[in-house]
DNA sequence: GATCTTGCAGCAACCGGTTGCAAAAAGTAT
DNA sequence: ATACTTTTTGCAACCGGTTGCTGCAAGATC
């Protein structure tokens, strides 16, 4: 039915091998031999198949990409630039998405583990012992989370949560608060930390909360019950929810609270008001994500951090504190 | 290194076939023999490798997943259904972007054939043509796009922009626009279609134009200049860039003139002003669409078109005209 | 008790490539 | 012309499963 090797062996008066290495190895073959045997197959259509050629080489020349929603606009732009460049090296990528649910992020990583190279984990919410577990068996690349002695791509939103939080304190905001996001997030407990870490200011922590519109709107009443005058959000959505829920109690932003949000997402810029937000690098980091992995591949050392840069984008969200 | 199919037949003590079988042809084995082949399986961790399944079986359980744009708010809930409802019936599917690029597509479903049981054409570039050509090669899907005798999802865009015309012309408007989307797109025809044919109105249309915010924006003087005092856009994209365009040159909507655009994207939404638009069921649609691959795959028999439903809502990007 | 089913397991070929090894061919040195 | 390399090609085993066929044993039929 479809063409194989074989076919293109006996047209062009060769042995099976002889073709197989006019595809894989040329510099083995007499260079006149295999233009004829690649014009033989070109005539045929002849096109390797990679499930053979995975059974003896063990590289399927593929790649797993795991995220938590791919409905979720901080992802796609990420996914498409992994499978961009993924492509440029000549590999595919299965996309899988996990709801946001461990259990199923796990079973995801078992049965891919078999069919690719190599798995890009963004943001998982799985434990760090499991990573190391699961690490075992197929080499991963993680996004927006830190495993020691496991290659990573991070975004630097620990800088970002610092310079929003100055942003809102140079506002003359005094009581802050952090949404924060769903608990086995990494990006979320960087926000924390870094927050934490500057003395000078008060801020509430309230959480966790799913990294979606719905939560944000949910967690207004928290917010204003908090105090607080000027709040960094999770993500962009649940900034935008949380906008949306504050006006639904007659609280107005930026007039009586602030609002940062993380992303950047299209929808924020466009929102009224536009959302003053960390931009994060996604499109970047999945470009060096696939580059690290496919290295990792090839090289069995699967080590190596890049910290990418975040930038605060200010636009309408926020404002002066009055009083 | 990893644990094989003949593994497992030696540590339980029987032949690989019978291993095989208890995984792949349960009613052939004694289920005495099966429960401690399954036992010793697990036990070892057995895996059945996918690829060499795919070799004898013809089957590698996985599909492809062709879209224009990942990063298109339209395609991300798609994705999400498709995938999803894939892995319920224990597909894996690779995801892949053309950004545009009819070229590209064709390649892309070149390489996956092999690889795949079959693929899903989203909002295809290509010609009729080619597309009758390359699915001798794989069964196809094709959302949003008709080619008779396909299996096709589409969503019913036309009777989607004759409510919007109605819509505007309800509003008191006389003069519309389309501003449709690339020349390869199916829906932009449909929509031109459906518009001509009512004949009652006078509607220009003015394109092709990328499916984009900057295409929208670039579209902007056209539109102003076509003295259309109602647009239907190509998508909420192209919509949000046109009302942006539109502000830049001091003309506002709604008050000098109405907007609708399609798919419904969360950003259209939080605009300012909110869009009036055509929602899609992308997410039934990818699902629905990988239903009936699955079902062709099997039964040799690509055919059958499901059409969907779509819905005009109403926000505030739309008003009446004025003299 | 002989014959016929039926259920279960083993054998071996096969899917479409790759690759170590050996043979043949071509090129070089002596 | 002979011996020695080097290049090019063929042979055959192998990757990890699947499957048609055969063989065997136990149960059913007469």
């Amino acid at each position: 039915m479809a063409v194989t090797i074989r076919d293109v062996a006996r047209v062009s008066g060769v042995h099976v091998s002889t073709v197989s290495r006019a595809f894989s190895a040329p510099h083995l073959v007499n260079p006149e031999t295999r233009v004829r045997v690649l014009a033989v197959a070109d005539d045929l259509g002849y096109r390797p198949n990679r499930a053979a050629r995975a059974l003896t080489t063990g590289r399927t020349h593929n790649l797993g990409l795991i995220v938590a929603d791919i409905a979720n606009p901080f992802f796609p732009p990420l996914i498409k630039a992994a499978q961009a460049q993924a492509r440029l090296r000549d590999y595919h990528v299965f996309v899988a998405d996990t709801d946001e649910d461990p259990k199923v992020e796990e079973e995801l990583i078992q049965t891919l583990t078999k069919q690719v190279d190599g798995v890009l984990l963004c943001s998982p919410r799985l434990t760090n012992r499991t990573i190391e577990r699961l690490r075992q068996e197929v080499p991963f690349v993680l996004v927006n989370r830190r495993v020691k002695g496991m290659a990573t791509v991070l975004m630097d939103v620990g800088r970002g949560a610092r310079l929003a939080v100055e942003h809102l304190t140079g506002l003359g905001h005094r009581r802050l608060a952090l949404v924060t996001g769903p608990s086995g997030s990494w990006t979320s407990k960087e926000m924390q930390e870094a927050a934490a870490a500057m003395s000078e200011v008060d801020v509430a922590f309230l959480g966790p909360n799913p990294p979606t519109e719905q939560g944000g709107r949910a967690a207004a009443a928290e917010v204003i019950a908090s105090g607080a005058t000027g709040v960094l959000a999770y993500n962009d959505l649940v900034a935008i929810g949380l906008i949306e829920g504050l006006a639904e109690r007659g609280v107005h932003v930026p007039g009586d609270i602030s609002v940062i949000g993380v992303d950047d997402i299209v929808a924020g810029r466009l929102g009224r008001p536009k959302l003053t937000t960390i931009a994060m690098p996604t499109a970047t980091a999945g470009r060096i994500a696939v580059d690290m992995l496919l290295q990792s591949v090839d090289s069995e050392v699967a080590t190596g951090v890049t910290m990418l840069e975040t930038a605060l984008i200010i636009r309408e969200s926020t404002g002066e504190a009055h009083s």
